[in-house]
Parts: C-alpha cells; sequence; structure tokens
DNA sequence: CCAAAAGTGTTTAAGCTACACCCATGA
DNA sequence: TCATGGGTGTAGCTTAAACACTTTTGG
C-alpha cells in the first residue's frame, strides 16, 4: 500500500486499509436538548456568530475531542451548553446526518443525540456562540417566527421531535421533564405540551399510577395555585422505563 | 486561526474552526443483514482476511467515500454485500459507534445499519474477505459454537437484534423477509423465527388480515407441503408501516 | 358560594386469549 | 382415513374511553 502525505489518517493506517478508499472526516454532536417551559415544549437552541449561516440558530454541539468517546461528547456538551447532567435528565442517540454538503466548508459528520431535562435556568452564550436560549418547538417550526436555521438542523429537529412524541407513547420519560417532587398534574402537562393537547387527565391518573414503578408516592402535598384547588399528592421517579402498554396519543 | 500541515481537514477549514479542536477520523458503515432461513433468524457475516481480527467474523461494510452520504454508502455496501435491493428489502439506520479504541489501528467512527431481506441464496466473500456466509443468530450469540467476532461487532450485533424484535411488534416490516407472493403461515413463521417462538396463530391470523394496509390478498393458492395440508391464500405487502395496536411478543 | 384543581366510581365499548371446530390436501 | 396445515366461531376476560360525581382549597 501507498502512503499519501496529505492525509494524517493514511499516514496513520498500518494495514489494511487503502487510503485512497476514503477521507478524513471531522465529526461532531449536535444536541436536541428538549424541556417545558410555562407549559410549551421547548428546544435550545444557539446563535452563530460566524459564517456560515452567521446569526442563523443552531444546535448546541461540538466536536469530538481525538481521544474521547462519542457517547461522551455528548454529555460533556450537555453539562457545558444546558447545564444538566446525565442523571438529572436523560441523554441518548438520535441519529447520523452526513450528507457531503451538509458543511459548505468541509466534510463532517454529526451524530446526533436527544436530550430531556427538567426546567432549568435561561442559558448563557458561550465563547463560539452571539446568543443561546429556550425557543418554543412551535415557533421554530412555524416559519413565521423569524428563526432560520443553520446546516440541516431543521431536519434533526423534527426527527427529535417525533422521536419524544414517540417515546412519551411507550417509555416513563415524561417523569425527566419534570422536578422532583412532582404532581400527577405536572407529569400531565408535559404530555399535553409534548403532544399538543388531548389526553384525558382522569385516565391518564389511572394508567400512571397503576403501572408498576413509573411514579412512587412520597409523603407531602402541593402547593394549591393561586387560583385555589386541592393540595395534590407528590411522587418521584420510579424504576421501570417502559410503559406496557403504551399510553397512546389520540391520533389513530 | 493556525494551519496544520499535518492534516487535510484542517488545510481545508476556512473559518470558525481551531484545528487543534478535533482530529480526522474515518467514517463507515457496518450492516447487519437479518434474513430467515429455514424457520431460523441469520444474519450476514464475512470472515477477515487481515489483522486485526484476521479469521474473526465481521459485519459486512466499508468506507463511506469523500462524495457519498452515510445513507448512500449503506445501500450501495447493501447491494454489493448482499445483492439486495432497498426496495425489495429495508434499510435503517440503527446506531453510531466510536469509541476512541473500538479499532487497534486509529479513529473509526461506524455508523451502523438494519437491513431486513427475504430469502437470499448463499453470498460470495468480496475481495478483502476470507468468506462470507449467513450464521443462525442463536449459533453467533451462543458463544460455544466458535463464531468469534471482530471489533465491537458483538454489541452491535445485540443491538441490531433488539431492535428487529421490537420493530416487529409495532411495524409491518416482517413482512420485509418473505418473499411475495406470500401466505399467512409464511408470515407468521417470521414471528415465531425472530422472537423464539410463541404467537398463537389462530389470533396472529385474525390481527394481520384485520390491520389496514399490512397485507393485500392476491389470486391464487400456494400448493400443499410435502405432508399435505390446506392450500393457503396468497398476500403481498400493503401500504401501511405501523402496527397500532401493536403485536405483543409474549413476555410481560 | 363559586371557581379551580385533585381525585374516585361506574358504565360501556373494544380488543385479546383460548379453545373448539370445520375444511382441503397428500400419503 | 389419518396426519398436516389452513381457516372460522365464539365465550370470557382485561383494558381503555367517557362521563358523572365528590373533595379541598382560595377568593
Amino acid at each position: 500500500m501507498t502512503i499519501d502525505n496529505e492525509a494524517t489518517l493514511a499516514a496513520r493506517a498500518p494495514d489494511g486499509y487503502d487510503p485512497s478508499d476514503y477521507a478524513p472526516f471531522a465529526v461532531t454532536v449536535d444536541l436536541t436538548v428538549f424541556t417545558i417551559r410555562t407549559g410549551r415544549l421547548c428546544l435550545l437552541l444557539v446563535q452563530r456568530a460566524e459564517d456560515p449561516y452567521a446569526r442563523a440558530w443552531a444546535l448546541p454541539g461540538g466536536f469530538v475531542k481525538p481521544a474521547e468517546g462519542i457517547d461522551s461528547a455528548a454529555s460533556r456538551e450537555l453539562l457545558e451548553e444546558a447545564k444538566v447532567d446525565v442523571f438529572t435528565g436523560h441523554l441518548e442517540q438520535l441519529a447520523t446526518y452526513g450528507d457531503p454538503d451538509r458543511d459548505p466548508r468541509m466534510r463532517v459528520v454529526s451524530v446526533a443525540y436527544l436530550a430531556f431535562a427538567p426546567d432549568l435556568p435561561d442559558p448563557v452564550a458561550g465563547s463560539d456562540a452571539a446568543d443561546a436560549r429556550w425557543w418554543a418547538i412551535d415557533d421554530i417550526l412555524d416559519g413565521e417566527t423569524g428563526v432560520s436555521l443553520a446546516f440541516d438542523h431543521q431536519q434533526i429537529i423534527s426527527d427529535g421531535l417525533e422521536r419524544v412524541r414517540a417515546k412519551l407513547e411507550y417509555t416513563t420519560l415524561a417523569a425527566r421533564f419534570v422536578a422532583e417532587p412532582f404532581t400527577l398534574g405536572d407529569l400531565h402537562a408535559v404530555y399535553t405540551a409534548v403532544w399538543g393537547m388531548p389526553v384525558r387527565l382522569t385516565n391518564f391518573r389511572r394508567k400512571v399510577t397503576s403501572t408498576e414503578g413509573f411514579v412512587i408516592p412520597v409523603d407531602g402535598h402541593s402547593a394549591p395555585g393561586p387560583a385555589g384547588g386541592a393540595p395534590a399528592a407528590l411522587y418521584r421517579r420510579g424504576p421501570a422505563n417502559e410503559l406496557h402498554p403504551p399510553l397512546r396519543r389520540g391520533e389513530r
């Protein structure tokens, strides 16, 4: 085999790989971090300071470091950008995006992640960002609101959103959106925010409490809201991860 | 920003990216191609000819080419290695694996895909492979059969297997495992092979035929088996992709 | 007392399970 | 006529949907 001095990778590949077969790629992680704020499903975006896509909004993320695993890179970015650790929230791989022209500068493959977090304070813009803030998902997708998105991030967000919606059906991950302890009303608000509206509260309550390990009662009661109402029982997250049978969203 | 002459990527990055932030990666696709042969769930593996892991079995796959999208690379490999086109079978992203030490030679990020195919002829080994064949999934995972797997492919296979099993519950993808036209008995055999056994045939039939768009009756009847039995009605795949409510495997 | 939110009971419809039974074919 | 596989009918159970109703709090 021949050595191509122009490519670091080729110089490092000892055997079995023909350098003419491949080019080096940059690998990044992009995060779709979802949370609920004032009853709306929100996503964390950062505003780009530099070209390409200067002033456009983009998913938080960054390069995977040379000695770092991809999942580790994602949790690092999650902690840096949203101050969320993996234990209070939830982090999973979403999909990988690698069209040759998704970044005009060079060949970049991005591994997208999906993260859920309980309500968080406003983020601070990082060094390479002009701004950072939570956007309501409706405002992002409406197009009218003036959120212009960088790269293929519109596609990633749309895939992430569909995944969140689906995950609430057959997992207990909705509980990752609320801080402990929480009421069944809080949990119900997560479903209505993520799905858009329906979900009969009365049957929802029965479903949640009858699913072993979804929520665990804790002592005490919530304070009633400003307009009154009975104090609600408090719960924390249980050990169950799956929901059998699933909680269906009203779209059939 | 400075230019690092040792890295092709860095030399190409015009703005906004600091070359000290990242290293170049090789990007590959690996395929978990599943099919049913003689009533058993099988997976396509190739035997490696070169070190590392010479003589060990590995998932078919290869490098993503410089001007090629990742999904395109996967369909190209699927066609090359298994002679399956995306239209008769099914191809979707599984997950991305990128631990720093998963390949001892260099930093490789692999995007794994999941593919389903109807029964296929025996594969032929490619140029860089010593052998290629279908393995029953039980024999691969048993450990006793002597199938030693390269890289982290044991993990990828295990993730792929779990995904196939789950997908049969809530999608109509089982029909991608059978050639058209097929009988309900053929389809039932897919479920028992993938899940391990149960599935009540009598209720299974009702579920499949009552799900709008799962299967479409075609004219004609199958020839009975060697030991007799009635001729079975024939079907082709319908347009539906999802199964609501799902077909549960007996594990609750 | 009224509005708002928490929580319970009950009726009805739908879906799934299990099992019995009949039909068509080849040996 | 028997074994084998295809296919239907039906009773009974479990679950989910819909809606009525009670309780607790703040104004």
